[in-house]
DNA sequence: TCACGGAATCGGATAATACTGTTCCGTAGT
DNA sequence: ACTACGGAACAGTATTATCCGATTCCGTGA
């Protein structure tokens, strides 16, 4: 009998963007006092690692153009945060690092982060946090 | 160590906004005739169940203000989109309804999302979308 | 050397978002 | 009935986000 689903099932994209809604604003608020926007929060969350990563690489993680991430990453250099260098190899290239205070803001975001998910994601059990891992993932591809 | 996790699984957080700025680009673009923006799409698509909506009570399902829906309003308006009402029994709300063009655009939109959400969930099977689903549905109600 | 193409930025345009204040309306208290 | 309070939406304003086209600088191959 066609699929047992228990409820209507609404749309997933429209519950994806509004969770995604949902948690930015959640973050801005509880990181309030870093005093950074969200495209802010989220460029220093994916240097977090310490990895330096090049203008594209960043835009390809966030999901934007080069050109949408100049402004962030002029208003994160201006606080200090940040530092453009030179990718060695190919000098075309920006190496987007993180300074001392850039260092400090990105791992409260992501303590912050990880706060969160672990109090949301601990009670769900591993296996549905692996499948929603999946799910997003094969929005994401499918979607290029 | 620590957790026998299989990958390092990246934040679900992160993810999360990746897939979401890759959907929302993708849409944007299957949907580039309609010449609407992401906003207004995202507008029509959870109007299109035909039932009016005041606008806080959209602004809840999409993840803005009110005051952030009233540009997008006006623009949906002035194309002829939707129409302004009153709602029966408190003339403060006013009742968000679709006109006959917008009622076409809100079907091409939600064709288009459902066309896509079963290629792509379809290979994943039902238990994974529940589980994203229910994923979902914790990380928008936690961050309240 | 020179033409081509990639990376990032700049200039300029539009849209998204939200804060504050205002208007209009509903409700409760007197 | 009158008034006070509060909610809903909008107007005004400011900041940010986003991107397109053009430009600069650089790497690569002919």
């Amino acid at each position: 009998m066609k699929t047992g689903s228990v409820s209507p099932e609404e749309s997933a994209l429209l519950a994806l963007q509004r969770a995604t809604h949902a948690t930015l604003h959640r973050l801005a608020t509880e990181l309030v006092d870093l005093d950074l926007t969200s495209s802010e929060i989220n460029a220093l969350a994916n240097l977090a690692d310490g990895r330096g990563r090049t203008v594209s690489d960043l835009g390809a993680a966030i999901g934007t153009k080069p050109t949408t991430l100049t402004g962030v990453l002029d208003r994160l250099e201006r606080r200090g945060h940040i530092t453009r260098g030179t990718l060695a190899g190919d000098r075309r290239s920006v190496l987007i690092g993180l300074t001392p205070s850039g260092r400090t803001a990105a791992d409260a975001i992501r303590q912050t982060i990880d706060t969160f998910e672990r109090r949301v994601l601990a009670s769900l059990g591993p296996e549905k946090v692996a499948a929603f891992h999946e799910v997003l993932r094969a929005l994401t591809e499918e979607s290029r």
